[in-house]
DNA sequence: GCTTGACTCTGTAGTGACTACAGATTGTTA
DNA sequence: TAACAATCTGTAGTCACTACAGAGTCAAGC
C-alpha cells in the first residue's frame, strides 16, 4: 500500500507519516520505480503501535524505548512496566497541578460576580498582584505532563 | 530599574521580558544612553499582572485581552468573566480527559504485573492493537487545556 | 587610565510533535 | 492526451519561551 492508504488505515497524517520516518521511529520503506514508498502489514502494525502510544499520551522518546522491547523479544519486560508506571505517575501528577489551578481560577472569578466598568473589576485587580503561592504550572499553559520544554513559573 | 532588577523583582527571566516586549504586551521601555531599557514601577505591574495570568495557564492572546480592558478602565468588564468562564472549561475539560487517560493506562499496566520476556508482555501485545476508543488527547502528550496547535488522534 | 567582571544588547536557533504549504513529479482515468 | 489525484522533497510555522554567540556598557578596584 502507499502513504494514503497507510494514512487512512491508521487514522494518521500523511506529513505525520513522513515525520516518524524522519524521527526514526518508523523505517524507510521500499519505493516504487516512481520513487513512491510502499507499505506491508508490519508497517501498519508499527504504526498502530505508535498512535496507540500516543493516543496514551507518550513522549516520542518514550515510545522509542518500547519500541526497542518490541525488537527484541527475548529481552526482560521489567523495564516496560517501569515506564509505563512512571508515566501514569506523570499523568497523576498532572491532574493534581490542574486541580489546584481550578481552585484559584474559580476563587478569582468569585471576585467579579455583575459586569461593571473595569476599574473596579476585582478580577482585574487581583491579577496585578503577584501570584500567590507559584503556579503548579508543570510546563506553561497547561500543558505538559514530563514538565517539558517549557519554563517553571514559581514566584 | 535595568532589565536585570525587574527579572528579580517579578521571577522573570530576562530573555522572557524581552520576549513580551516583541510581543507587544509590554510596552518598549526607555533607553539609557547606552542602549539599556529602563523600567519603572508601571512596568514590574504590567509585568506581574502577566505573570499572574501565565502562572494561571493562560494563553498570550487571553492576556492580550485582558490587558486591553486594564487599558480601557471606563470599559464594562463583562467580557473578562466571559473570558475567564471560559478558561475554567477548559481546565476542567483537561482534567476529564486526563482522568480518562490515567484510568486507560492503569488498565494497560494491570496487563503485566511480573517482568518476562518482551514477547509475552501483555502490554506490549495490547499496544500493538489500535486503540480501542480514540484518545480523548486535546494537543498531543497530555499539553494543552485549548486544543492548541497540536493535533487530535481520534481514531 | 586600565583591567576585571558583571551586566546588557541584538540576533538566531532550538524545544515537541507535528501541520501547512510550494513546486515538482508520478499515477490513474476519461 | 488531458485532467486530476496522489505523492515527492524541502522549508517554514505553531507556542512560549530558552540558550547561546559575539559585541557593547558600566562600576569598582588597582
Amino acid at each position: 500500500m502507499r502513504i494514503g492508504e497507510l494514512g487512512r488505515v491508521t487514522c494518521t497524517q500523511i506529513e505525520t507519516i513522513r515525520y516518524y520516518e524522519r524521527e526514526g521511529l518508523l523505517a524507510a520503506p521500499a519505493r516504487t520505480e516512481g520513487n513512491f514508498r510502499i507499505y506491508d502489514d508490519t508497517h501498519v502494525e508499527r504504526l498502530s503501535f505508535i498512535r496507540h502510544c500516543r493516543s496514551l499520551d507518550m513522549a516520542l522518546d518514550e515510545i522509542r524505548i518500547l519500541l526497542r522491547f518490541k525488537d527484541a523479544p527475548t529481552e526482560n519486560c521489567g523495564d516496560v512496566n517501569t515506564l509505563l508506571d512512571a508515566h501514569i505517575g506523570h499523568v497523576a501528577a498532572r491532574i493534581r497541578e490542574l486541580r489546584a489551578l481550578e481552585g484559584q481560577l474559580k476563587s478569582l472569578r468569585d471576585r467579579c460576580h455583575e459586569a461593571q466598568d473595569a476599574a473596579h473589576c476585582g478580577i482585574l485587580n487581583e491579577l496585578s498582584q503577584p501570584s500567590r503561592q507559584g503556579a503548579t504550572n508543570g510546563g506553561g499553559h497547561v500543558h505538559g505532563v514530563h514538565g517539558g520544554v517549557r519554563a517553571r513559573y514559581t514566584p
